[in-house]
DNA sequence: AGAAGAACCTGGTAGC
DNA sequence: TGCTACCAGGTTCTTC
């Protein structure tokens, strides 16, 4: 579901929330699938019940949640991974997996597809989860700019849309900003990395950094069922991400749709350029 | 090494 | 209404 903004909306509303407040009971589902890369799981509320949360941190599309103790409770939203903030009583479906109680409220985690993942790691020792130990830059930081992509697309044959999704390129870049991205520098999804001139390069790693900051300021983009932690969707209007047959807003071309990879990619042939 | 494709899951929806 | 086929924003593993 979420990419790099969707998960920075859902970041500040829970750090408002839970920063300072104690962890009073914990709920999990025992069989869950989000816990798979956890072995330590059944101890997860004896261990964390009682500590006070420090901070609520984002990593690419990795959720943070750093406790008392050198203890972070790392959440992957995956694809349909929901966390809702809510007070009182309420039911809990079969899509729930985790529950966190506070003095005044509950945080859950719902995930119908369950492509999420929930780990406790001692000391931010991520070691033991490759796919957050090994991410690349974060896209609004200066070390993703041109050098790096330049480095990263040199002699590359694929897609540039598959190296933006890529995250140890750019950590938490997912299907629609990459679609996005490309859109604002004009350059097709579909070409091959290797062969975009420096200064499309410099385009694109500002591109990727205009939709991302666009996008965290309309609170992210709801497509299907994204919500953030209060409930509501975000804002985002896509300018070719899910718009087949529709007209280019800067061209008046007609946007198509293409595969990449296994993934669908969203452009328009008129004005971004192979 | 890099590229392409499949696999992991469930739910929603378009089309017949 | 009911069935099938296809779609889905992520990550990781296998194969060539």
């Amino acid at each position: 579901m979420p990419e790099l903004p969707e998960v920075e909306t859902i970041r500040c509303q829970v750090e408002d929330r839970l920063v300072g407040q104690r962890i009073k009971k914990v709920w999990l589902r025992k069989s869950s699938l989000v816990f798979r890369d956890f072995k330590g799981k059944n101890r997860l509320p004896k261990t964390i019940e009682g500590k006070k949360v420090n901070a609520v941190k984002r990593r690419g599309k990795y959720l943070l949640i750093e406790l008392e103790g050198g203890l972070t409770l790392m959440i992957h939203l995956g694809m349909s991974g929901n966390l809702i903030v809510s007070e009182g009583a309420g039911g809990r479906d079969r899509h729930c997996h985790l529950e966190i109680f506070f003095k005044d409220f509950r945080m859950t985690l719902r995930d119908p597809r369950m492509f999420g993942r929930v780990a406790l790691f001692k000391n931010r020792d991520f070691s033991s989860l490759p796919g957050l130990d090994a991410l690349g830059p974060e896209p609004l930081s200066k070390d993703f700019n041109a050098e790096w992509l330049s480095r990263k697309f040199k002699g590359r044959k694929a897609p540039v849309k598959a190296l933006l999704l890529d995250q140890k390129i750019g950590a938490g870049i997912g299907n629609i900003y990459s679609d996005e991205a490309c859109h604002v520098s004009r350059i097709s999804p579909l070409r091959p990395a290797g062969k975009i001139k420096k200064e499309e390069i410099e385009k694109l790693s500002k591109a990727v950094k205009k939709v991302l900051n666009r996008a965290i300021e309309d609170m992210g983009c709801t497509i299907r069922d994204y919500k953030t932690s209060e409930g509501v969707g975000g804002d985002y209007q896509p300018l070719v991400y899910g718009r087949r047959g529709q007209r280019c807003l800067r061209c008046g071309g007609t946007i198509i749709r293409a595969r990449v990879g296994s993934r669908s990619s969203f452009y328009c042939p008129e004005c971004q350029e192979y």
